[in-house]
DNA sequence: ACAAAAGTGTTATTTCTACACCCATGC
DNA sequence: GCATGGGTGTAGAAATAACACTTTTGT
């Protein structure tokens, strides 16, 4: 694209897009051209689209993956968030187009989003025209970021762990069928303190959100752990409703 | 104001302001000139500044307070918000001048902060230049309202029910001292149910974010009940870390 | 057989809920 | 003196936290 009229001016999505592999959290993110800065998946809005719709989008592109969830999490509005100087070295490295140099340094409010993808369901993720590659990052060795996309993941972080509290977590995050470990695991990442296990189970099982299967994951050393699956409709109820009365 | 070209194209700010009095959660709207439609306070964002810094202009302007509680929570930017009939009628009746009217036309995307004030301490809210009153309406019966404007009071009110749950709420909603039933009307009306007094006020006071006072509030019928005010350094503090834990 | 992870149950503590009585005050 | 709202305590239920033993599996 060159064509920049039929965008919203100044407007820019980007997506905190979280994985879970090998007790990790991970974010997918894209490298810049011809610079040692990674940067978030993101991209521009059309006019006649819906913000979200172009959030959405950007998911699609990058991971392949529709129908995933995804939220709205904050607009970072500051103006201290521009880079002049930024823009103009990446139109002379020939990152970015000279007429999209004009497009590229206006003042810029970015809407931030984040999803949880099934990590093994991203088959491989394609970076965009000013990124070379596109990968997982943990989330806790971050390399250098452009502008404020640290403060953005940071931000989509504390919100995951807020939302945590009130609501279930876990499809799309993990495989259809999964061990109450792995679960487990994923909490304890995400709120980065541990857990016990049996206190854990239990109320897992108490929201009645989970479906034990009759099989186990077998391969592993040690005593094969039960399989289990997210039953839909009791989750997607639950999070309608949320986990916790609270008053 | 006819000059459009410092301000962020396609972006407006929408405050939800709301207030507590008489038991009664209400919201701080403008009235449309020659229209039978109400509006909430808003405004456009100066292309120099940030946007947070603009909805404090907003909430300055129409209440004259500075240091509100402001939260932003959520970007409003469906295209479907959008609509040009209506504004070719605003500009025929003479409200909005003829020369602004292309920057009217533009695709809006709005972002909705919501703000807790002190109902007595707003002297005379004061209308914008497209309004010709600044009124606080009851959030029960709010009348005809432009665009989405209803849905924009409705998300704000959800999120503010949200918030209450791992959040004290009181300062900036509560004159500085105040009574335990006040205080638990607040809730009430907030959540939109009743509450057993007792267990409120233990667990209210369990928080330890309340000062009880040696003052009673006096000339009411009844029982003098005991003034409270809130204990500001631990007020914060609560809203850092949250009032529960969850996990 | 043993190391390592998975499954299960019990008890103490805390928090929540429901409920009843006495105390001030204005009329 | 009585109606009305304000203040306080207690007992049962529910949720949470802490903790130990048995089972399964691969090596």
């Amino acid at each position: 694209m060159s064509e920049t009229t039929n965008l919203h001016p100044g407007l820019s999505v980007d997506c905190v897009i979280f994985g879970f592999h090998e007790n990790e959290l991970k974010v997918l993110m894209l490298k810049m051209k011809q610079m040692d800065k990674w940067a978030l998946p993101g991209g521009f809005v059309n006019i006649k689209e819906d913000v979200d719709k172009e959030a959405i989008n950007i998911l699609q592109r990058r991971t392949g993956l529709k129908d995933i969830f995804l939220h709205q999490f904050h607009l970072f509005g500051n103006v201290s968030r521009n880079n002049q100087a930024y823009v103009d070295k990446l139109v002379k490295k020939g990152v970015i187009e000279p007429d999209m140099k004009e497009w590229f340094q206006q003042r810029f409010i970015t809407v931030g989003y984040y999803a949880l993808v099934e990590f093994a369901n991203v088959q491989e993720p394609t970076p965009d025209n000013i990124s070379d590659k596109c990968e997982w990052l943990p989330l806790t060795e971050l390399p250098d970021l452009i502008l404020d996309h640290s403060e953005i993941i940071h931000k989509a972080h504390q919100t995951l762990k807020t939302q945590l509290i009130y609501q279930p977590i876990g499809i799309n995050l993990l495989p259809e069928k999964f061990t109450m470990p792995e679960l487990q695991a994923l909490y304890e990442t995400l709120l980065e303190k541990e857990l016990d296990r049996r206190n854990f189970r239990r109320k897992m099982l108490a929201y009645d959100i989970l479906i034990q299967t009759d099989e186990r994951r077998k391969g592993g050393a040690h005593k094969a752990p039960i399989l289990y699956k997210f039953d839909k409709d009791k989750y997607h109820q639950a999070i309608e409703k949320g986990l916790k009365s609270g008053w």
